[in-house]
DNA sequence: ACACAAGCAGACAGACTTGTCTATTTAGAT
DNA sequence: ATCTAAATAGACAAGTCTGTCTGCTTGTGT
């Protein structure tokens, strides 16, 4: 394996550890046996397992985002096409491997002070709030631009407490009410 | 001190450094010197660390559902007295000891296998949907019980996400933006 | 062919963790 | 007044963790 190849093997290793049972619960030892490499390989790559940490939110992201743009973009261009982000979690849901939202998780396990985290956290959300906007281009044209952030920022609210409550209850009721509710306000 | 008063005291300190500095890295050490107690004395009244969490969640708990049934039922009986709830959370954010919501953040921080702590919570949030349902008997009156019962489930999920992302974006924006969606589906 | 970078295995340091145990003192109830 | 239960301080066991380091092997580029 390449160099780069390697260094990615780890991040996907180490993201599937730290998904399925949460940061401080990972070790480094558990990570290098997983991955089938060696400690000091491992330290080769990242200074640290903050550093790695930070891999690990940026590869869940970038997948994510991905994942679910190409999922809505191919629905029809409607009014209704932003309800899509719904139907996308819902199957994720079902997914074996559904767990929650990383960056909620991932926050809660450390310490306040740890503003790298954070900052790259605040991010990510304000990127999922740029896509729910790109989706909702032909939902408001003829409302203020305030009126419109302030929608794009509402529908965000439902997605973000389906994904969290749905997990919390190990039920679907959540995505399906915020659904609801988003069908409403569009 | 009293035995059970001791016992509380306990419960108090351990909830505070649980909340602000999270579970796992609050140690039984940090603890009985907050306390002022000796570590026997700890294990004397909970026979694990797990066992103080549950009462930590309890504690919580208690006081919050306590506090805001005391706020809502002080307000005026109509249609729009569900909507005190994010006045309340404001009130709780502007407090310097807001550190989001004490429930995911445990839940975020242990193992999934941990049932004990999960069932608690899923009780403790079944409980508060239940408070809102009491709030709400005015509003969906003349509707069939399930139209009610999903009605409420949605004003939940406004008040979870409030409480989630205005945490996270340390913005208040996310509970004013809760409660414009929340009051227009009341 | 040779050098150099990158991999491996795993011991080790040092600092944590929870929970137990001993030995002593305090305080309240009968 | 005496007895018992509960408090104290803190050493200790047994385990966890991250990160460093040594010594050895492999593979690739020039």
């Amino acid at each position: 394996m390449k160099g780069s190849e390697l260094k990615d093997h780890i991040i996907v290793t180490a993201s599937d550890l730290f998904y399925r049972n949460g940061y401080n619960s990972t070790g480094i030892n558990e990570i290098i046996q997983n991955s089938g490499i060696a400690k000091a390989t491992l330290y080769h790559h990242f200074k640290s397992k903050e550093e790695l940490c930070l891999s690990y939110l940026k590869y869940m992201n970038t997948k994510f985002i991905e994942s679910i743009k190409e999922y809505c973009y191919s629905r029809p261009l409607t009014k209704n096409r932003i309800l899509s982000i719904f139907d996308y979690l819902e199957e994720f849901f079902d997914d074996h491997s559904f767990n929650g939202c990383w960056c909620i998780k991932t926050v809660s396990e450390l310490p306040q002070e740890d503003k790298k985290i954070r900052t790259e956290i605040q991010l990510q959300k304000k990127q999922f709030i740029e896509l729910i906007s790109e989706l909702t281009q032909i939902n408001f044209k003829d409302k203020p631009s305030k009126y419109k952030e302030s929608k794009d920022r509402q529908i965000y609210l439902l997605y973000e407490s389906a994904v969290g409550e749905s997990h919390l209850h190990q039920m679907n009721w959540p995505i399906i009410e915020a659904k609801n509710i988003c069908s409403q306000i569009i």
